[in-house]
RNA sequence: GCGGCCGUAGCUUAAUGGUAAAGCACUCGGUUGUGGUCCGAGAGCAUGCGGGUUCGAGUCCCGUCGGUCGCC
């Protein structure tokens, strides 16, 4: 029922199809994320439209309150969606981290240069442990408890194609210690994944490659997580403190880690990223990416354009009657003009966040292609190189 | 007409008689396994007007204009 064919290689880049129940993925693909089983201004049939063949959702959100329970007595996520397209869970590990750690420390996944401070310890309502993590729902502020059990229980019972091992994520403060420790706490989770996953057969699981910023400690994850039964690899966690240096340090890890990682399963790269992240991830042999950017961007006025992000809130667009992209084919850049997207940002109508996502899902949906195109064809690194020249230019 | 209360930044409000602040709005930046959130920085020609008391008045006094409430 699950397969991964790669169909082309081109240096470590390459072009594959992914088979799953619900339908296959051409790969290099970016998966849109719809948290809570929506993706959020858009619907899933207007994205499949715009390119998409998988969706990503938040094991996490409906683990809180136990609403899993409630999409397993509707037959599962694609029954009580009422969508057939594949899809994917993530386990909640970063979500302990983003909405517990990562919040107390007013940190993300990448660190902004201006938060860089304290130690990357733990602090505030979230306690990690060999068993597993407690902390505080932050919906209602009843303790939560997940262990890798609960977590692929859940994720059985929410019923998407691919899901993921439990894991943790570490703060890019984390010390090499904490890391160290860390590590060795994700891959016992890891095997406990496995073993509470047996037998399954209508759903496929990757293991989490994790390691922060330390090349040793991702090499040894790498090697450990290969050697476990997964289907594929995620590579989570963060890569470097400041938001240039976490940049060039993931870069150099992924070349690190498609040294170290099988071949032939499919790796994805989790929560990321940005479009030069994406080329520049698939040069070094990443096959999904998942990311909110294409969305929360748009809810935030940011457009994602070939000469780089612009935001749309800007007083410089408030009489601006170009489209948003000249270079892009999509229906709003198309129909509509800066200054009436201007508008609707500012007035917070939900009709712009429509645009907007729309624009930005269609903009890393269209790259994609264009990647996968490239590497059939051969000239994946002359894109990579126009397309990074190009993004950054007002940048 | 009489009486009370109130006039501070574009808006809503602070400020024992002692350097006139804050939030929103505005300008710019940030957000990478989703909180339409949040954070950071910036720009603001503000005490209705005219007098008086005082070393010093947004603050006290007089007048005036405007608003508001109450009463014939």
């Amino acid at each position: 029922m699950f397969n991964f064919e790669i169909k082309k290689t081109v240096g470590k880049a390459r072009k594959g199809v992914l088979k799953t129940p619900h339908g296959e993925i051409k790969t290099p693909a970016f998966v849109p994320v719809a948290t809570r089983g929506a993706l959020k201004g858009l619907s899933f049939e207007d994205c499949s439209v715009l390119g998409s063949s998988i969706f990503m959702i938040n094991t996490f959100h409906f683990y809180c309150r136990k609403e899993y329970e409630t999409v397993e007595r509707a037959g599962g996520l694609h029954d009580f969606l009422g969508i057939e397209y594949p899809l994917m869970t993530d386990s909640g590990g970063f979500q302990v981290f983003s909405l517990g750690a990562g919040r107390d420390q007013k940190t993300g996944k990448i660190l902004s240069d201006a938060v860089i401070k304290n130690e990357g310890k733990r602090k505030g309502n979230v306690q990690i442990k060999e068993e597993g993590v407690l902390f505080r729902s932050p919906f209602d502020g009843s303790k939560v408890e997940i262990t890798p059990e609960k977590s692929i229980e859940a994720q059985r019972k929410l019923g998407a194609d691919l899901i993921f091992a439990f894991d943790e994520c570490t703060s890019p403060l984390a010390s090499y210690n904490y890391q160290k420790e860390s590590l060795q706490r994700t891959h016992l989770w890891a095997e406990r994944s496995l073993e509470a996953f047996k037998d399954e057969k209508k759903q496929a699981m990757f293991g989490i490659v994790q390691g922060g910023k330390f090349p040793d400690l991702r090499e040894e994850g790498a090697r450990f997580i290969s050697s476990l039964p997964f289907f594929g690899f995620g590579i989570g966690g963060s890569f470097g403190e400041s938001y240039g240096d976490s940049k060039k340090n993931m870069y150099s890890i992924l070349e690190l880690l498609s040294k170290n990682l099988p071949p032939e399963k499919p790796r994805h790269l989790l929560g990321i990223g940005e479009p030069e992240d994406v080329v520049e991830s698939v040069f070094r042999g990443m096959d999904l990416f998942d990311c909110v950017i294409p969305t929360r961007f748009a809810r935030h006025g940011t457009a994602l354009t070939s000469k780089g992000r612009i935001n749309i809130t800007g007083a410089a667009y408030k009489e601006d009657s170009s489209p948003l992209d000249k270079s892009c084919s999509c229906q709003v850049c198309l129909g509509y003009k800066r200054s009436y997207l201007h508008h609707l940002a500012r007035k917070k109508e939900i009709y712009g966040i429509i645009l907007l996502s729309h624009h930005n899902l269609f903009f890393m949906l269209n790259l994609m292609e264009e990647i996968r195109e490239a590497i059939e064809n051969d000239n994946l690194k002359d894109l990579k190189r126009d397309f990074i020249n190009k993004y950054r230019e007002n940048n």
